[in-house]
Order: C-alpha cells, then structure tokens, then sequence
DNA sequence: TATTGTTATACTCTATAACTATA
DNA sequence: TATAGTTATAGAGTATAACAATA
C-alpha cells in the first residue's frame, strides 16, 4: 500500500526532493555532463575495447608521431608513473609500438603500428559519429562552438 | 647543449604539438574544465577539509532534512554501499546525524547537527563566492544561463 | 518478496617516492 | 645535476554481491 485515500495521505503529494542547492551550480552540472558524456563514449567505444584515455593517447601518438611518453603524457594530464601502465597495455594489443631514439636513449619514441593505425580509422569514425549526436542535441556548430568557448573561458585564467 | 646554431639545428624549430585530435572534442574539454573546476574546489574548501561530494551531501540534507540515506545518494548518483562510509565520517565529525523514523525502522533519517548547520552557512557563502568567480570568468549571468541551458542539452534526452 | 542499510571486495584513477639509465 | 621511464604503493572513487533487519 503506497498511500491512503486522496483525502487524508499520511504522506500528502510525496513532499517533492529539491535538488537546487546543487543543480543549480556550474561545477555539478558541468561533472553530471562530464560523467555521461563519458559514459556514452565507453559505450559507443565498448566493441573497441577503448576507454577515453587510451582513445586520446592513440589519437595524440596519430598526430605527433616520435613523441615521447612524457611529451604525449603532459598533454593529456597524465603523471608519467601512470602512463606506463596505459602504453604497456596498448603495446601488449599490438597497437602501439615503443622504440628507441638514437639521440636520447632515456626517452622511448611512441608510433601507432599499422593495426593500430587501422584501427584508429575506425576510432575516428566512431568519434566524429558521436561528436555529431552531441552537437546535433546542443542545436548546431554554433551552439557547440559557443559551449567550447564558455568552457575555455572558465578554464583559460588560472 | 639544447641546439647547434639557429642556421643548422637539429631540432628546428621545436615542431609544436598538435592536440587539436583530442582539444576540439567536446567531451575531452567537458572533461578538462570539470577537473579543473573541481581542482579549485578542493583549494577554496580545504580548509573546511570538504570535498565536492561531502559537501553536496551536505546541501541535500540542509534543503531536504529528515530524507533517507537512499534519496540522498540517488540524487547525486552515489550508490548506496559507497554512501555508508561518506555519512559515516561525516557524523564522526559532529556534522551530520542520523535518526530511526518511528514508521520505517530499515531507514535512517538524515539530518545536519547544529554544528553541521553553523559550517553550513560558511561552505555556502564560499561557494557563492566561488560560483561568482566562475561567473564573471564566463562573462556575466547571461553566459552562465547559457552554459547552463547547453549542458542540460547534451545530458537531456537519454 | 522488496527495500534499506551495511560489509566486504575488487577494479580503476590518481598521487608520491624512489630507483635506473642516460643526458 | 637533471630528465625519461619505471616500479611500488597508497588513496580516492566506483561497482557488485551478499547479508540482516524491516516492510
């Protein structure tokens, strides 16, 4: 029994829960975006077996072929300790390919293999598909490039 | 030695970095400015020792006291295993109290102390401050309403 | 049977310190 | 001395399963 007669309720219309005090703060909203867009993306991303960090190590290593960890590592905000698990792992499918410079044998040059490279084809045609459906719900280009903006403008001090 | 002379470099020109693969991503910047965001939470509000989580907990049972464990951590998408410790330390700590309804005795009604209230008055004035700041980053209320408007699109639907 | 809170556990992310080999 | 990569480790955060008490 969830209630008694319309006339005398115990629990009157369900007193309704008021989230303001946190939905309507620019951080909250921005991490209950963040979490979904993510979790989209690891499920569009679910059949490569590719979480979001490793797509964009593979699409930087795509660009800036030769970089080394660190270089790679710095852009995303990865400290260079966890980075080793994340390129072992990519090594290790076979999509990644450490090798050694001549001019600095510290450093380890990152390249894509060429299954990696092919695969990264499919990576990039999966993305581009997503990052359709997100600016199809903002409304358009204009709208995604106004959100782009407003969010660098939050970052870009500081 | 970091090059020869500027006529017969090695390196020539330091080749830039190209990050524009994962920059021009709309989730990837989500991601950036949410942690970002975050990060300078967690440095206005050390000295309260309260993170993001502990103090929307908080708020929810200072605009909805008397809920139970379960509404509260619905509404911020914690489950409810990981919400027993959260709680836990914040009754430890004098902020949070939990009660046995009369009518449902399985729950645990959640209510801010009055020490918890008096905290409460101070994160909420910092967090006025801090969401001021972000604001006038953003360039105004207006910008803030549609930064706002464009995440609830992008989380809306689905 | 279902719900609420709880415990235990595991997995991912992240952060720090210390080591090695090279520069 | 400093840098690049590595290892080990510890702390959050998050996910699932199972249990006790209660509905």
């Amino acid at each position: 029994m969830e209630q008694a007669s319309p006339a005398l309720r115990t629990k009157p219309t369900r007193q309704r829960f008021d989230d303001r005090a946190v939905s309507e703060i620019i951080g909250y909203q921005l991490r209950r975006a963040q979490i979904q867009i993510f979790q989209e993306f690891m499920a569009r991303f679910a059949s490569f077996d590719m979480r979001p960090s490793e797509y964009s190590v593979m699409a930087l290593i795509a660009s800036n072929p030769g970089s080394k960890q660190i270089a790679i590592a710095e852009a995303l905000g990865i400290k260079r300790a966890n980075f080793v698990a994340l390129i072992n792992t990519l090594e290790a499918r076979g999509l990644v390919e450490r090798r050694q410079p001549a001019n600095d044998r510290r450093s380890h040059a990152l390249f894509l293999t060429s299954i990696g490279i092919s695969l990264m084809e499919k990576l990039d045609a999966a993305q581009a598909e997503f990052e359709a459906d997100c600016i199809a719900r903002l409304g358009g280009t204009a709208e995604r490039d106004q959100l782009m903006e407003l969010l660098s403008r939050l970052t870009d001090q500081r």
